[in-house]
DNA sequence: GGGCCGATCAAG
DNA sequence: TTGATCGGCCCA
């Protein structure tokens, strides 16, 4: 990476999303970052995104043990929404990836909204700071009024409430860093999560807690 | 049918 | 650090 003369590199495949999104999902996950998500009033700049790979050999996937009537969307084609609920209250937000079939996902983490901060702000009513918005998946979806409604539509063609689009600048790939995922049991080791740097609105890295009798690790981690 | 756990968030 | 809160998935 970075084998460009003069000037920073640039994110050059940032305008064709859907070969983006057809590729692996490490490569998609790095891509998304700086795109737009909007849902036609809120817009978000997304600065956090997490891969997931399919069958048997991603253990942090969701479809990690096989196609079911959840993760049935994850089979489905690139560009489409796999929406999830989770700890009984939050709902998530994934951009399939990959050829049918491969069930590779990419999470968006967080973002910064960039228009239509006062819908986002009523949506997200407990957040004191605007950069709080859509810093963490479960809150930005719940900024984009993302639900269940949302999961299996397609993000590219304006058929479904959400619309994803490029870069509307160039994206400075030297701030786009990468490092283990969160709260991911299996395969932490892989750098999958990628982030901007220094941005307020990246999620706080947190080490995966193995749950009770932890003991000495579990320290929460800033990066 | 029962029980456990989670790709989280916000408050103490 | 911990409680909230419930659907998905495994096992019986």
């Amino acid at each position: 990476m970075g084998q460009r003369t003069g000037g920073a590199p640039l994110n050059d495949v940032a305008h064709e999303l859907t070969a983006l999104l057809a590729g692996a999902p490490d490569v998609a996950a790095r891509g998304l970052v700086g795109c737009l998500l909007t849902d036609g009033e809120v817009t978000v700049r997304l600065t956090e995104t997490e891969a997931y790979a399919g069958l048997g050999e991603d253990p942090g996937s969701h479809a990690h043990r096989g196609r079911t009537s959840r993760n049935d969307v994850m089979f489905g084609p690139a560009g489409f929404a796999y929406v999830y609920f989770t700890y009984g209250m939050h709902w998530c937000l994934n951009i399939v990836t990959g050829p049918v079939g491969a069930a590779a996902a990419v999470l968006v983490r967080a973002g910064e909204v960039v228009a239509g901060a006062p819908l986002a702000r009523s949506r997200r009513t407990a957040s004191r700071h605007d950069v709080d918005l859509a810093r963490g998946p479960a809150r930005l979806a719940r900024a984009l009024g993302v639900d269940r409604s949302v999961n299996g539509t397609c993000l590219l063609d304006g058929s479904g409430p959400l619309t994803l689009q490029p870069p509307t600048g160039p994206v400075d790939l030297t701030l786009v860093r990468s490092g283990p995922r969160v709260g991911v049991t299996g395969g932490h080791d892989t750098p999958w999560r990628f982030w901007v740097d220094g941005d307020r609105t990246v999620s706080t890295y947190r080490r995966h807690v193995p749950r009770r009798r932890g003991g000495a690790e579990g320290m929460p981690d800033t990066h």
